[in-house]
DNA sequence: GCGACAG
DNA sequence: ATCTTGTCGC
């Protein structure tokens, strides 16, 4: 059993960590926030990616989640890793972690390889409780984690230029879009992520930090798995393939279902 | 109280 | 997120 496989099973058995009530859901993400830490994330030293995704089925009864790793020097995958459950929380905005973990966990514990560093679809600290599922996930692991979201909850941002590679800080407050974040950032507002246009002409995405990676690492580390479209490749192979493996679970069970004793 | 609300 | 046809642009 790998390393990473390990410790997604001690997260997952721990009853703790998955409460089903909102309010002790919200509880318990004020004290895991403490834990969260940043550090400097080199990403000439980083080789492999690991990009996270979830797809639901409309009715909301199954789920895919897949784990995807790329090497960053080749963009090759590495290795992937599916799997398909049924939702354990509610869709709340805001306690996005409790709902997403338990399945993208699960799919990283199939993986043989170990990945450098972990970029998940949501946020990390642009949070209203400075927890996003990048966090969640960063904290429960105790690894490195960067969130890649492709809209807004919270902050307060600016328009980046329209160069890929251009960006702008979000800075804590109600979601709004202001004239000039920078402005407010260095009058000392906290710096909870960035507006990054990873695309010419292109809606930006917005990146923070999850756990154990620094707001600069994070934004080179996306722009750097961005190379052609607007969402970092890993997270867009994952995305693509739990969809693919949720759509062929649900045939194998109207399948089933349809003539369980064989039809010929 | 009202509106907004990652995936 | 999911469902879904066509359509606009490089």
């Amino acid at each position: 059993m790998s390393e990473i496989s390990e410790r997604v099973a001690r997260v997952l058995d721990d009853p703790e960590h998955w409460p089903d009530d909102p309010k002790e859901a919200v509880a318990l993400q004020r004290r895991m926030a403490d834990r969260v830490r940043e550090e400097p994330l080199d990403v000439d030293s980083v080789r492999l990616v690991a990009g996270l995704d979830v797809s639901y089925a409309k009715d909301n009864t199954a789920l895919s989640a897949a784990a995807v790793v790329m090497d960053i020097r080749t963009m090759e995958v590495v290795e992937s890793a599916t799997i398909s459950s049924e939702p354990s929380f509610p869709y709340i905005s805001g306690l996005f972690g409790f709902r997403e973990s338990p399945p993208v966990l699960e799919a990283l514990g199939r993986l043989k390889v170990t990945p450098d560093v972990y970029l998940c679809d949501g946020f990390g600290l642009a949070h209203p409780r400075r927890f996003g599922v990048a966090c969640h996930l960063g904290v429960l692991l105790d690894l490195p984690v960067v969130g890649s979201a492709k809209s807004v909850l919270y902050g307060k941002h600016s328009v980046p230029g329209n160069e890929r590679g251009s960006w702008t800080p979000m800075v804590a407050g109600r979601s709004e879009v202001v004239p000039d974040s920078r402005a407010l950032a260095e009058r000392g507002s906290e710096v909870i992520g960035r507006v990054l246009r990873t695309r010419e002409g292109v809606k930006p995405v917005y990146v923070s930090v999850g756990h154990r990676v620094d707001l600069e690492g994070a934004t080179e580390l996306v722009l750097r798995m961005s190379p052609k479209y607007r969402v970092p490749e890993p997270v867009r192979h994952a995305d693509r393939l739990c969809g693919e493996h949720r759509k062929a679970v649900l045939a194998e069970k109207e399948a089933r279902e349809a003539g369980p004793a064989g039809d010929r």
